[in-house]
DNA sequence: TGTCCACTGGAAATCCCGGGAT
DNA sequence: ATCCCGGGATTTCCAGTGGACA
């Protein structure tokens, strides 16, 4: 049933990416300048998560490696490298830098002295969930550097720029925008035809059943290639040589949950603790829920601390918070789209 | 309309831990 | 073994905000 696993994995970067045809040539001209040994512009690529902004700029960046002979490149995921440190430390480990680096004998600014000192071949960083930085300070390093060119991806261009001072938001005022849509329903399902057909044995699942797929990603690309996932390994355990209607079914919520699950399993005890109460109780008032998680541990840590847990649940999109000040609230997320 | 106050979230202080230095 | 340092985690402090209610 599956032939190779890996174009079924999230991180899989096609050879060919379809429909997206105007959003690589937007990002291949920004990247353009580099083909002459010019730093690029830096790149903002928006738009909601399985649109396949992470897809294009693996991509974009892949093909412009073979045009150039000599380029550095290096995927950054700041969900979880969210501090300057694990940042720089990150972007020195691109050009292989890193060997010599302690806390004791290389203050950070020394991370930082060595990227500015960088002359090796033009350096593409890709800054994938640029909203997660906890410390923002990092994207006005990256402008001191030279030689080096930044695609910088959020969902939402406000929760960059609402926590960045003036001055960087002016320095980005200019930079180059890409925006991305959800992918229509036929859209996803060509996307998933090529997948089935690089990845899956002949004939393993029929236009119908994709189309079934298609439609419960409601236009995200990985959620869609998760339940396909998901649907072949069923497959493969059940010992058939078809993905049926029923079997798509049943994949459907386990990829669903698949992305919850994965969330959730970064969570650490307490936030784990507060995260039950919400599925417990549902929606409630901060006070309401702050006594709750006081009974369920012994060793409560203080309100502006679980504060800080749920908005990184929020940023996580296991929680929703309504209204503002006094009158909010918390639930658990359910729909998960 | 005005006051009250539960709640948010920024900033700074402090705690804690691991790892090099002595 | 002990000291010291830097960095992340947590706490402390507090100004600001907008519902609730008179």
């Amino acid at each position: 049933m599956i032939t190779d696993a890996r174009v079924l994995q999230p991180e899989f970067t096609p050879q060919e990416v379809e429909h997206r045809n105007q959003e690589v040539n937007v990002l291949s001209n920004a990247l353009k300048p580099i083909m002459n040994q010019e730093p690029g512009e830096t790149t903002l690529l928006l738009g909601p998560s399985g649109a396949g902004k992470t897809c294009i700029a693996r991509f974009t960046t892949e093909r412009l490696r073979e045009n150039v002979l000599d380029i550095n490149s290096q995927y950054i995921n700041c969900w979880q490298d969210y501090t300057r440190f694990r940042v720089l430390y990150r972007i020195l480990e691109g050009i292989g830098q890193t060997v010599d680096i302690h806390r004791r004998s290389t203050p950070k600014d020394e991370l930082l002295d060595r990227l500015c000192n960088y002359d090796g071949p033009h350096y593409v960083i890709i800054l994938d969930e640029v909203d997660q930085l906890e410390d923002k300070s990092v994207l006005y390093d990256l402008y001191q550097m030279r030689g080096l060119t930044a695609i910088l991806i959020t969902n939402r261009e406000e929760d960059l720029f609402s926590h960045l001072d003036d001055r960087l938001t002016s320095r980005f005022e200019s930079s180059v925008r890409v925006n991305f849509d959800k992918y229509h329903l036929d859209e996803l399902v060509s996307i998933l035809e090529a997948r089935a057909r690089w990845g899956l044995s002949e004939r393993a699942i029929g236009r119908q059943q994709l189309a079934l797929i298609a439609d419960a990603a409601a236009g995200d690309a990985r959620i869609a290639i998760g339940i396909l996932r998901n649907a072949a390994r069923q497959a493969d355990q059940q010992g058939t040589e078809m993905i049926t209607t029923d079997i798509v079914e049943g994949a459907v919520p386990d990829g669903r949950a698949e992305v919850r699950r994965k969330a959730a399993e970064k969570l650490r005890k307490h936030q784990r603790v507060l995260f039950e109460i919400l599925t417990d109780e549902g929606e409630m008032k901060p006070g309401e829920l702050y006594d709750e998680y006081c009974r369920r541990v012994d060793d409560p840590k203080t309100k502006r601390t679980v504060r800080n847990y749920l908005q990184k649940m929020e940023h996580y999109r296991l929680i929703i918070a309504d209204g503002k000040k006094r009158a909010r609230t918390y639930r658990p997320r359910t729909d998960l789209s």
